[in-house]
DNA sequence: GACGAAATGTTAGCTGCTAACATTTTGCCT
DNA sequence: AGGCAAAATGTTAGCAGCTAACATTTCGTC
C-alpha cells in the first residue's frame, strides 16, 4: 500500500487533470483542486509548488545529454544534438500514451502552460549546450543547436497531441528530419 | 509637444527599467514602479497590462513574413525560414542597439521574461506557419521550422545582450549558420 | 497503546491583475 | 478667456496564485 503522501498526490493530479480538460486550465482555481480531491489549498502547494507542476512534472533525462556526449566531434553542433536526441529516443520507452497525450493536450490549450513547458526544458538545453562547449563548440552556436532542437520536440509533443491517429515516434522524427532541412 | 498619455508612458517605461536593472524584474513591484513615476498603479496597469510588457513590446513584423513568402518553394521549409530572415534582416535599420541590450539584458536575468518573450514570438510563428502551409509544406515541418528559427533567434539575441563588444547582426548570422549546420 | 515524525490544517498576508465608478485634466471650439 | 466633451487618472473592492509561521491531526513503529 502507498504511503499517505503518494496517494494525496495522485488524487490531486486526478482531480486536476479532470478539470482542466473540462475547463480549461485558466479557468480552474486550484481551490477547486484542492476542494476535490478533499484537501486545502496548502496542502495542493506542498505537493505541487506551482499550478503549472500539476501538469508538467517530467525530471530532466541524464540520457539524452549522454547521447549527445556520445556523438563524434567531427560533426556540426545541431547534426550531433540531432543525432543524440534520435539515439536517446532509440533507448528510451514509448512512454505510456493515452495520459500523456491528455497531459500535452492541456498544455496545447493553454499559452501560460506552453510557456511553462519550455521553461520546463531549460535545464536540459542548458546542460546540452554545456556539453557542447566542453567538446569545443563556441557558445551562441552550441546554445542555438540546443535550444532550436528542444524548441523542435515541443512542438511535436504538441502537434502529436491533437492527432490521436499519429504515433510519437513517427512525429518526432519527422520533426528531426526538418531540423536537417530533410522536407520538401 | 507630446500628448500626457505618451509622457506618462515615457515615464512609466524609464523608471521601471531602471528598478528593473537595479533590483532584478522580480524584486520590482509594479506599485513601486507606479509611485516611482508618480501615478497609480492602475494607471501602470492601462498603459501596459501586464508587468512584462514594460519590457517586451515589440509588435508583430510583417517584414519577416513577406520575406518568407518569396524564397523558392523548391526549397526545404527550415531553408526558407533561414533565408527569409538573412534577407529580412538586410531590409531592416540596425536598431538603437543601446536601449535594446539592456532590455533584452533583463530579459536573459529573469525566466518568467524569458518566457513571456517566447509567447510573444507565437504570433508570428503561427502566421510563419501558415504562409508555409499556403505554400504545400506539411503542418508538423512547417511548425518545426518556424519555432526552431525564432528559438533561435532569441537565443541570438540573449547572448549577445551578455556582450557588449558583439555586433547583433554578426550573432545573428552564426545563429542562423548553426540551423543550417554550417559550424563546427 | 504511546511516541516521534510526517502529513495536513489555519490564519494572515503579499503580488499581479481586473472591474465599476468617481474625479480631475486636456484639448478644443466658440 | 471660458466652457465643455473626452481623455487621463484616481479610488475602492475583490479575485487568484503563492508564501510563511504556527497549530493540529494522522501515521508508522516500537
Amino acid at each position: 500500500m502507498l504511503g499517505k503522501r503518494e496517494r494525496t498526490r495522485a488524487r490531486l493530479l486526478r482531480c486536476a487533470l479532470e478539470l482542466f480538460e473540462r475547463q480549461g486550465f485558466e479557468q480552474t482555481t486550484v481551490a477547486q483542486i484542492a476542494a476535490a480531491a478533499g484537501v486545502t489549498e496548502m496542502t495542493l502547494y506542498r505537493h505541487f509548488p506551482a499550478k503549472e507542476l500539476l501538469v508538467l512534472d517530467d525530471p530532466y533525462d541524464p540520457v539524452i545529454v549522454a547521447a549527445i556526449a556520445g556523438q563524434p566531434r567531427s560533426l556540426p553542433p545541431l547534426t550531433r544534438v540531432v543525432n543524440g536526441l534520435r539515439q536517446a529516443w532509440r533507448m528510451l520507452p514509448e512512454p505510456a500514451s493515452e495520459i500523456v497525450r491528455r497531459r500535452v493536450r492541456i498544455v496545447a490549450g493553454s499559452s501560460a502552460l506552453r510557456a511553462a513547458a519550455i521553461r520546463n526544458n531549460e535545464d536540459t538545453e542548458r546542460l546540452v549546450t554545456e556539453q557542447l562547449v566542453t567538446d569545443g563548440t563556441a557558445a551562441l552556436p552550441a546554445r542555438v543547436a540546443a535550444v532550436a532542437v528542444f524548441a523542435a520536440l515541443t512542438a511535436a509533443l504538441l502537434e502529436w497531441s491533437q492527432h490521436h491517429d499519429a504515433r510519437l515516434g513517427d512525429v518526432i522524427a519527422t520533426a528531426l528530419d526538418t531540423l536537417e532541412a530533410r522536407h520538401g
